[in-house]
DNA sequence: GTCTATATCTCGATAGAC
DNA sequence: GTCTATCGAGATATAGAC
């Protein structure tokens, strides 16, 4: 029986979004063509310049904007609900060895390498770059503060956070080890017990904890 | 008077490799074009295949073994012969921060960008930038090593400084503010403090201390 | 809005005179 | 070893039928 061809459930729009953010997470930016996107998303060439009249510079900014947002849901995943939020940061320092091994160390951090390479070539990009991390930042700023963490030292350990991520995902995809994950995840685990726990006397390690449910891959 | 055109002071080989090492450091790999290597370099194109047969990923792969050693002896230039390992871990962020506000936030780690372009791509230079990385942190751990803290705990000292480290240099280049390398360098001189000098019993703020002689730009 | 064909440019790489 | 000319492939970008 013929079948008609279907609306594509995803508009084309979205679809070469997502696969210019893939593909800029794992090569970066100059390194992904147009025409791998327009493969890899199944849209016509003609759609990128009709959605993204500036061209490859306009739709780069835009997927790293979406990269931000979905990595902004992937944060809320962890500290939503959890149980405090020593557990969210562990739990997510341990999920994200736990992905970057199951991807072969492709899939880290869907923004680093494309803002490395534009910081100092494009002014449009470098921007979205720097809302994005911003937005990370803050969310898990108003995280630390929920728990009872001075504004300025939430900030602080929200910073701190995300350094110790970004430098161990450059590090793990460079050896191909979830090592310097490990030890960066120990690291901020201490400095958010010690900021929302500063009463504790004996600062007994823990065990490690059973994580929650699985939730979507970073 | 005639001027007879005089051997350059350093040789082709050498300064194609330089410009490379700069270029990529500011722009990555793939935007940097041998066209663009020649005319810094002021060196003829043909030199480029002459020295490098193999073409771009050789020289790429030997640009970072020449960063790679640069920023050894960088390194060693802040270690060799400081008071102590705490000093020099925050002197060493101090003019991290003031070399990315003087070249306008273009100098920062010369790898860096280039690992994460490269890791999934090019096992080559992936392989290059793992052995520049192992060896910084190597030389690290040696000088932790040398104020007594136990082998296993001085690595994991420099893995945390070299993560700090990069992390801070990604988002200070994104935003343009050094504001994140001097939250890095208070985290790691307490790091290094906590483990070098663990009998203090006090942990009282150190003042900000003077800085040694200028050295070479980082 | 969708899609194909193609223009134009720049890339990495090569050949060969000197 | 130096340098120029040029190749073929790939890039981004555009034109225009449908």
């Amino acid at each position: 029986m013929p079948r008609r061809k279907t609306t594509p459930a995803v508009p084309t729009r979205d679809r070469i979004l997502e696969a210019t953010a893939q593909l800029m997470r794992r090569k970066g930016y100059t390194a992904t063509g147009l025409k791998e996107i327009v493969n890899v998303s199944q849209a016509p060439f003609g759609s990128v310049y009709h959605f993204f009249p500036e061209g490859k510079e306009q739709l780069g900014a835009e997927a790293i904007r979406v990269a931000g947002r979905q990595y902004n849901a992937l944060v809320a995943g962890f500290f939503d609900g959890a149980p405090d939020v020593v557990d969210a940061v562990r739990d997510f320092f341990d999920t994200a060895a736990e992905v970057l091994r199951q991807t072969d160390y492709e899939d880290a951090c869907p923004i680093a390498t494309v803002a490395l390479e534009v910081a100092s070539t494009s002014e449009t990009m470098r921007e979205a770059a720097a809302e994005a991390f911003e937005s990370w930042i803050t969310d898990a700023t108003r995280y630390f503060e929920a728990s009872g963490v001075g504004s300025d030292r939430a900030r602080e350990l929200a910073v701190l956070a995300f350094m110790l991520l970004e430098g161990a995902f450059l590090l793990c995809r460079t050896w191909k080890s979830t090592e310097p994950m490990e030890i960066a995840g120990r690291f901020a685990v201490r400095a958010a017990h010690d900021l929302t726990q500063p009463e504790a006397s004996s600062p007994v390690p823990q065990p490690p904890r059973r994580r929650r449910a699985a939730r979507a891959a970073q």
